[in-house]
DNA sequence: GATGAATGAGAATTCATTCAT
DNA sequence: GATGAATGAATTCTCATTCAT
């Protein structure tokens, strides 16, 4: 049981490393210009060890996708956010969620803004159970704010919807187009400020 | 004369139709499934006429986009924005805005949820000059609504990449997410309603 | 007759533009990159244009080459060889020959460098007159020499071939590699002088 | 180890297995109708595997024209060459340059014949070492021949260089025409003697 | 488990040539 | 005679995937 742990680690490792080249290489090239062959070459690896970890290279993106849910997740979930007010953790996790985005923008794109491929069974069917739990976290938080008067009566679900998509509107932009086509672009810190007050003040 | 002119014309309406063709096949198959050879198969052409219109699929791409832009800003631009009160031209302006994106779903997606290709030339560095025209009408109707008191003051540039970024958000989201992956879905009226209420609310 | 005439006359002068166009090409983008739709685009012509003039692109080619012979044994039979003596008149043919091929590289290369297309019919099997009469006049010159005693006798054939073979051999090293490939290349008037010094000595 | 170097041996056997595929399309349909689909036609492999071996078609033309030199430079390093009196070592050498020439025609054609791919990066600059080195092989061979007083003095560059040329230019004609375009050929072996002849008489 | 050569389908693109106008 | 759009086959090259070793 040692080795088979051991093995079992070793193999989770080099799933890892697998997908944190894919990663770079997404992020350094494209996300279209991703093949197999360089993920290998980045490792040194031989192309068909890839095949080992995953079934094919639709599924590795798959799987890449759910997990960066599973770490946006994780960024909610610490404690501190049950211990502020209601707003203030609102904010908070806009701010947290900004972060992730930035932090991990080829993960962010590949997962929030790329129409989904067409050629992997189920994706689009398949239920999203990650995605889902990091929405009833903001869902929540908005009850939260709601109860406590601080935001007016609304449907809270089309709330949190509303309140994600702005959001993300922000964070894919940043991502995608802050800085090109000779657009007279606000600062990211001054464009992530103003976002967040404008969901706070518009759902008050 | 007459004869070169009809020429032009059916020119023209060729290049329409595989742009047309092109369009219904990022629709129906996605963005990256794309080919010339699909174009020119949907059409019942050879592959080599493409090149007759376009220099190459790249190319054809960034025009692609350049029009979408152009299609965009001539929904804004009808008078009856300028006859109406501030807030409610500005609510109009978002509402066009999203039906565009919602009429134009592979056009709006291409255009502005997708990393730029990064092998066609210049397509970053490219100034969009009918991207800009359209960001500066916001950027009007949010002054006129700040002049009127209506909206409080802030910096105006960032006001209007603020919304753009929220509206875009829920542009994007309807066409790529909306329907799927098991969530509870508020319905795209109220969707559209709620997030125009938040913008206008978010402004005052 | 008048009207009939003029159009042959322009019919060959357009004839001549073509193959003009096409040694130009030839010339500065290589013989392999030469192509049908290249000449046209160069004469602003239509690519259809043509084939009114040659037949397709392997005759164009077979045409040049025999107009290249042609043009070649012009520079040979002016009277004043007749008038020279017998080793100045032999020089001065060499010395025609390398200044033939130096002022018409590229369709000294076609002519007489590449391997002939193998998809032009008879090409090979082809005689080719044009240059069977320069071949003679070298004959008639080395008889000359020989039988002022100034070449030593022997198979005046032979001494022909051998002769046009070395001057071949300069010709077309000048025009392809001199002055490349990191080689300490004596002067193109050096290597012309000792050549014509190399054959007239070899046959005394 | 063993396997790695079974391995090594048996890549290198392929390599070879393509090249000498590509020798013969070369020789029996012509150098611009080679394609990449023809030679793995002839292996009967499958298109791609060719990129196993080489980078593309331009550094495999390349390749073979290196290894051509280098072949070419074995036939001269042989011991037997000092043996001999300056002469007649002379005389060898250009004798195993055309036998060379008429064993390897296809490699001779494509190295010394053709006008370089214009599209290969670095072809017409790129430093040619092993053809420097048979060059400086003749070279040493010609000043043996000027020191024992058998040549004249004159340039040793300069008398390496037309000799060469006289050389190439019976290789490449023996190659490209003789027999062909009804021609009075002398035979072969005439031909080469009396080049042999011509440049050692030329030389004294 | 890893290797890396091989596969085979398919990508963009080019080009000689044709033909209705 | 000229035009220029269309053809269709061919080209180089790429890539996910497989499989014997």
């Amino acid at each position: 049981m040692g080795v088979a742990e051991r093995r079992a680690r070793e193999k989770d490792a080099k799933r890892q490393k697998i997908m944190d080249a894919a990663t770079e290489l997404i992020l350094s090239e494209g996300f279209d210009k991703l093949t197999i062959r360089k993920i290998a070459d980045k490792l040194e690896y031989s192309p068909g060890v890839i095949y080992n970890y995953f079934e094919d290279k639709g599924q590795l993106l798959f799987d890449f996708c759910e997990e960066t849910f599973e770490r946006l997740q994780d960024s909610f979930t610490e404690a501190e956010m049950d211990a502020l007010p209601p707003v203030q953790a609102f904010r908070l996790c806009g701010q947290r969620y900004i972060d992730f985005a930035l932090e991990n923008p080829a993960a962010y794109v590949i997962t929030f803004c790329l129409p989904p491929p067409t050629d992997v069974d189920g994706w689009i069917e398949h239920e999203a159970p990650a995605g889902t739990k990091s929405y009833e976290i903001l869902v929540e938080l908005i009850r939260r704010c709601q109860e406590s008067g601080d935001f007016r009566p609304m449907d809270t679900a089309a709330a949190a919807q509303v309140v994600w998509f702005a959001v993300h509107g922000l964070a894919s932009m940043l991502i995608l187009c802050h800085g090109h086509y000779g657009m007279p672009w606000a600062s990211k810190e001054d464009l992530i400020r103003h976002t967040l007050d404008l969901v706070e003040r518009g759902l008050r």
